[in-house]
Formats: structure tokens, sequence, C-alpha cells
DNA sequence: ATGAAAGCGCTAACAA
DNA sequence: TTGTTAGCGCTTTCAT
């Protein structure tokens, strides 16, 4: 246990070289002969050596670390990116920091204050509510010259890449869909004041306004982001007798609570209400499948992972690009055509 | 943007005093007189200026990091740790990478290669099958002194400290519940191959053997933990007219799969078959309900994370401790009582 | 092709 | 109390 670990020197002293040869192997960016250079690559052998990431760092000024900053670390969808983030960083040689925000502002500051104090070099954010609010105080990673891009959420930073979701059309989508299968009177279940939830409810309006004459919209408003939540947002809508005949949840969490609800009070799917929901794939083995709009997580997360790692290398250098990305409505058996 | 990040140098020279007072006023360890104290703080100030974590880490020998291991980053309850285990850290001044092993041998290879790559000062390991593969190459990391615990799975590894979960305890109740309840017929669904799977049936046997004179178990096996093979096998099982009155799934993507399948089959819980899993809390939403044995994550990750930190600053030194947490039976509705 | 030496930003002896 | 200085382990000129 006492034997401490290889630095170069020792590797220089075991192969009798200097320590630039040693680095110089190790890195295989100046020629050596090949003589030495088996010589160095016995001793980093025996001695299993491998190179002190923290001076490596100090003197690159680089640390080849990157946070990833999402208000759940509990949401699947999200967990989903940060997996194929993880993967295409590693590939490209940087390790990825799952930082939770849990969606607070003084949460997000602290996950900001450790993406500084670790010296990272890039950083992806979620684009939800309350880091819009911290906007103003990006900046502190701006100035140091940290790269950032923006993934899922609805927020657009101008001043940074910004890979996000076509929320409005997968709105228009559901509410097409609804509308093509005669529902007039849909009941919306989650936050009310999210910008995501603007655009989704937004897009489902425009397309019933297009599709279905007389059509109603009513809000089941739920408080946060919980499957608990949204049980209570339901049973409320269901005690006022609100009258729907579709239910659109707004994420797998909400649907959960919702679908809970409904159960509870004897309403079959989708023979009492047809439901579709904006989803993670979270459910793929609920009973009935739910209809929802599904997203290419991993493809947008390969996406921002290599456009954050081209900045910090400089191989892109453009202004700020905005892409939202089409969301898909996966028609499963949950919902069904009604008579007007 | 091109501002270079201010070093205790330009504090220094700002504030119009030496580094060394600098760092003494920064890290408070050392006494200074109020009149330099006040204009180092002045001059961190304007300067925003934040200790490299690269360089402080370089001299301390230590990095503040550590790695959490666990096969399925996915998966609720072992990110439900994880975040305990985070915020522990965080309250001792380290940070945490969540590092996914996917269940195989390469890929926790690759992570411990991380683990030392980036000099952390300590992992969590979720003690599962894979890692118990690895369990030789794991003297790489003690070699280098990264302290290690485990935590949750199955596996104990003499050399550590584990926070395990008295897996065998909780197939007893569960066991002691179905035979209370009449059941003599039960299907076990998960994967056949594993220390957690042995002990939680073996539990379940011991149970069943002492208080309900003739009962059989029949098995299941999954080809992974999966919901999919969950369901492939719950399939087989009730096409073979396998014959059970009960089912009782290994963990809650298990359960997912199996409840679907039944589903599927229109067998209805409770008053087809009576059904429990082992369960992450994953599913509070489901409907029935599901008898579960749960498990204290944020407790056990506590204990580790504090355990783990005690030994990297040689604040415990005692032999490596075992510990087996208790489970839990939260009896829901989906079992029932059935006539002999 | 090889090696000596100067930092990278910080901490901790050691002097003053 | 304050300052000077020698590293921590590595990369990278710059000589040789």
């Amino acid at each position: 246990m006492g034997r401490s670990i290889a630095t170069i020197k020792d590797v220089a002293r075991e192969a009798g070289v200097s320590i630039s040869t040693v680095s110089s192997v190790v890195n295989g960016n100046k020629p050596v002969s090949e003589d030495l250079a088996a010589r160095v690559r016995d001793a980093v052998q025996r001695l299993n050596f491998q190179p002190n990431h923290m001076a490596r760092s100090l003197h690159a000024k680089r640390t080849q670390t990157l946070a990833y900053l999402t208000p759940d670390i509990t949401n699947v969808a999200f967990l989903r990116t940060f997996k194929a983030i993880e993967a295409t960083a590693h590939a490209r040689g940087y390790s990825v920091f799952l930082l939770g925000t849990d969606g607070s502002v003084k949460t997000t500051e602290e996950a900001i204050d450790r993406v500084i104090g670790l010296r990272m070099d890039g950083a992806f954010f979620t684009m939800s509510w309350a880091l819009a609010q911290t906007e103003l105080r990006l900046h502190r990673l701006a100035d140091r010259g940290i790269a950032m891009v923006g993934v899922s959420g609805s927020y657009n930073l101008p001043e940074i890449d910004c890979f996000l979701r076509d929320e409005e059309g997968g709105g228009y989508q559901v509410g097409d869909y609804l509308a093509r299968l005669g529902h007039r009177n849909i009941l919306c279940v989650g936050p009310l004041s999210s910008r995501a939830a603007d655009m989704r409810w937004g897009g489902l309006r425009t397309a019933l306004a297009a599709g279905a004459g007389e059509a109603k919209l009513t809000m089941a408003a739920t408080e946060g982001y919980t499957a608990g939540a949204a049980y209570d947002a339901m049973q409320a809508a269901i005690g006022a007798r609100a009258g729907f005949s579709a239910v659109v949840a707004f994420n797998d969490a909400i649907a959960s609570g919702a679908l809970a609800a409904l159960a509870d009070n004897g309403i079959e799917i989708p023979a009492g209400v047809s439901f579709v929901s904006f989803g993670d794939a979270h459910m793929d083995f609920h009973r009935p499948q739910i209809t929802s709009v599904t997203f290419d997580e991993e493809g947008i997360a390969a996406l921002a992972a290599n456009r954050l790692i081209d900045r910090i290398e400089g191989i892109v250098t453009a202004p700020p690009a905005h892409e939202r990305l089409p969301l898909k409505l996966s028609i499963r058996p949950s919902s069904r055509r009604i008579d007007s």
C-alpha cells in the first residue's frame, strides 16, 4: 500500500532517459529512436505509469472535463441524453459530470460554481425555466471562456448553440391527430408557467383551430413536474366534471400520475377517455400503451456533444446555431375515434 | 472573452501583498492582519478570483473527486443512491462522477481506467456480478491508494467496506407473506445467475418451507435485467401454463415487463394472480399498486459516502465493515388471500 | 534524436 | 505577521 504512484521522473530513471523523452514517447508527438522508445515503453509497463491528469491540465489549461446540467437527474429522458453525451465525450477524450439543478436557481448557481471551480472546459445546459432565470449569471462562464451548448428544453439562448426540440410541431401533431379522431374537448395536464408548456399547448391549439371548428382546451395545472402533482391535478379535473374526451399529458411523469388518478376513478383508457403524452419512452410497458410524442434523445445528444467539443477545440468558430429538431408522434392504442 | 483568468499572483499584485498571504486569506488557515486580509478579499472580489483546482490538486495529491460505478445509470434506484451520495459528497467538498458499466466487464475496466486516469480519491461500487468478475483487477485501485466502498448490490468484497441490502431477509418477508395468504405455487421472474437472485429466491424458499408445507417455486429466467426480457419470460411462463397463483419480480424493471405480459394475456392483478416485486419505488403510480420490498437508498448512500470520505481523510482506519441493511415489505393491493 | 530547464498556479516550509 | 522559495508532475521551448 505504501508504494507511491510512479511519475514521469521514475519512468525516466528506470529507462535511463530524460523525462522529455518519456513525454515524447507517451504522447507520441515527437520522433524518438526505436531503441529508447522501447525502453521507455518497458519502464512504463513495469512501473504501471499513468500520466498525472492534474499536472497535464495545469499546463494545458484544459481539464478535459465537461458538465451536464439538468433539472432532474431522475428523469429518464435526461438520463438517456446524458448517457449519449457521455459516450461521445468519452470517445473524444472527455469526462462528464452529471449535475442536477433541481430546477432551482440556487442549486443551479452552485452547479455553475462547481463548473468554474473544477475548471471544466464546457457545459451542457438543459434549457429550462430555472436556467433562464440564471441566464444573467451565465456570463460568468462565458467570461472564463467556458464553452456552452443548450440541449433539450425549450429556451433558446441567443449567445450559445442550442439543440432543442420542436415543441410546437409536437403539439401540433397531437392536436391534429386528436382532431381527426373527432375530439373536441381536451384536457391538458401539466405545469402552467413553463415555456415548454406554452409551446406544446400552443401547437396543440393551432392544430385544433385548423382542423376542428369548435374545440375546447381545458388546463389542469400541476405544481411542478411530479407524478404526485399530476395525480392531484387530474383528481381535481375529474371532480370538477370538466367534460373531456381526451387527456394530453405534459410528459411521462405527469402521465403516470394522471393515469393513476384516472384508474382510481374507474375511467378506462381508451374506452372512457383517450390519452396522449409527451413521452420520454419511459412507459413502453404500460398497458395500454400510450400514444406519445417521442424524440431522438441520442441523436440530439451526439450533435450537442460534438458541437461543444468542437468549440472547445476551436474546430468550430461560426456564430451560435439554433436548431429545433423534429418530434415524432408514435401512435399506440390509448386513443380512439369518437363520434361527434 | 480574451480576458484571462485571474491567478493568485494577480490577486497578490492587485492587493499589494505576497502570494502566500493571499493563500492564507483564501484558505483561512494562517493568521493575517485584518488590514491585509481586507485588501486581499477586495482584490479577490474585483478580479473574480477562484483558486485553480488543478494546481491545488497537484500539490495536495488529492483531487476531491469520487466515482460512482453502477451497472445501469438508467435504473431509478441507483440514481437515487447517486443523488444522495452526491449530496453528502458535495457537503464535504467532493464532486462525483457517475460512471455506467452496462454490467459488462469491459466497460467496467474502462471506468476503472478513468478513475485512475483522473486520479479520483475514491470510488463507490455497486456490488454487481460484472464487478465481481473484475474483482481481481480492483487491486489496481487499491495499489494506488484509491479508497473504495461497496453499496447496494449483493456481493461482499472482504477487502472493502460494504453497505449492502439484506436480500435474504427481503426474500424471506415476501415468502412469509405469500405463504400466509395461502399461496403454494409461486413464479419467480428474474435473472438466474445472479447472486442477488440467489439470495432473494433463497430467502423466499426458506420462508415457504417454514410456513407452508408443500410449496412450489417455479423460475421464469430472464436474460439480463430489462423489462423486455421479463416480458418474454413471462409470456413463456404463461404459455407453458406453469400454474402459479403469485408472481414475484426481481426488481421494478422486471416487474414492469412481467405486468405488461400479464395484462396482454388478460390476467388481472390481484384477481387472476397476486404480484409482489423487489421494488425501486419506481412504480408508485402503477395501478393497482404493487406490494414490494423497499429499501432506504438515501440512508445507505449517506452511510457509504461518509465512510468513503472518512477513509480518504484518514478519519476511519478500522478494518472494513460489512453491513446488511434491512429491507421492508410494503404491502399494497396487488396480492390477495387464496383458498387452498 | 536527446536532454536541461523554465514554467503552469498553488501550498507549505522556512526565513525574516 | 509577512514574504521568499522550493516543489507537485507534466509539457515544451531551446540548446546540444
